[in-house]
DNA sequence: ATTGCTGGTCTCAATTAGAGACTGTAATCG
DNA sequence: CGATTACAGTCTCTAATTGAGACCAGCAAT
């Protein structure tokens, strides 16, 4: 198992009581550019890889790959092949993932409230 | 205004549709490894910029000082000089900022649950 | 006199992400 | 029948982002 890419950071070699800080272990692996928009996109309904892709545009597959392996090993999202041809591979959130979901709501509707606003802060800063 | 580095990365230029997804907008600017620490940092008392490099100990002096921009761009936190010799600048949160903490909240308790298992599973998955 | 503190910026190297070609089989289109 | 498409990825190459560490000014303490 080589390049998983980044996503997987090193935690080793870190001071210790950084090591034992959740939030650090948790922000450095789902605060990331896609993973939260990859599971939100999961809310709903168990997707397939082309069809995560698509619903998250702008994603390369590359890092949807290395993107959903890294969830899959933090338990986040399932996958489940099936071996027909073309094979079908499936993603879907898990129950600890429901509850990751269910833990971002209030940060979702911060979100969209607070985004027009930030909107024109921004352009005033600029 | 040249350097200011990738958390304020390009909005313009996008699919409409993205550009309208207020989760998109508030992720792609604190959905990176440093902004949630530094906002939590501040959770309780103000602090000068030196007191943030030592309180999140494996930050660049680069990326504390862009990432507080940022921050300050979106006005979830304010900056003060005092034009003393050395001049002291401290870094605090807004009420914009201190909600987006709160709301932040339920994300911060899951982090502290869940970490330990997704430990393991990690391990396993290595 | 040397060291360290203040808050940064600057340059250069290393890491990480993105673009796009390539895999191989099977169904679809014209 | 030949070409294209889709499936789920991987691979390489290049671009963007981050990190390490030097440097600036002036002042305080050793």
């Amino acid at each position: 198992m080589a390049d998983a890419v980044s996503v997987e950071r090193s935690l080793d070699g870190m001071p210790g009581d950084l090591q034992s800080c959740p939030i650090r272990q948790v922000l450095d692996r789902i605060g990331d550019r896609w993973s939260l928009l990859l599971l939100l996109t999961l809310k709903d309904a168990p997707q397939r890889f082309n069809a995560l892709g698509r619903a998250v545009p702008d994603i390369s597959r590359r890092m949807l790959s290395s993107t959903l392996k890294s969830l899959e090993a933090d338990g986040l999202i399932w996958r489940s092949v099936e071996a027909t041809t073309p094979p079908a591979v499936t993603y879907g959130l898990t129950d600890r993932g429901r509850s990751l979901i269910v833990a971002l709501r209030p940060l979702v509707d911060w979100a969209e409230v607070q985004t027009p606003a930030i909107l024109m802060d921004r352009r005033r800063a600029s």
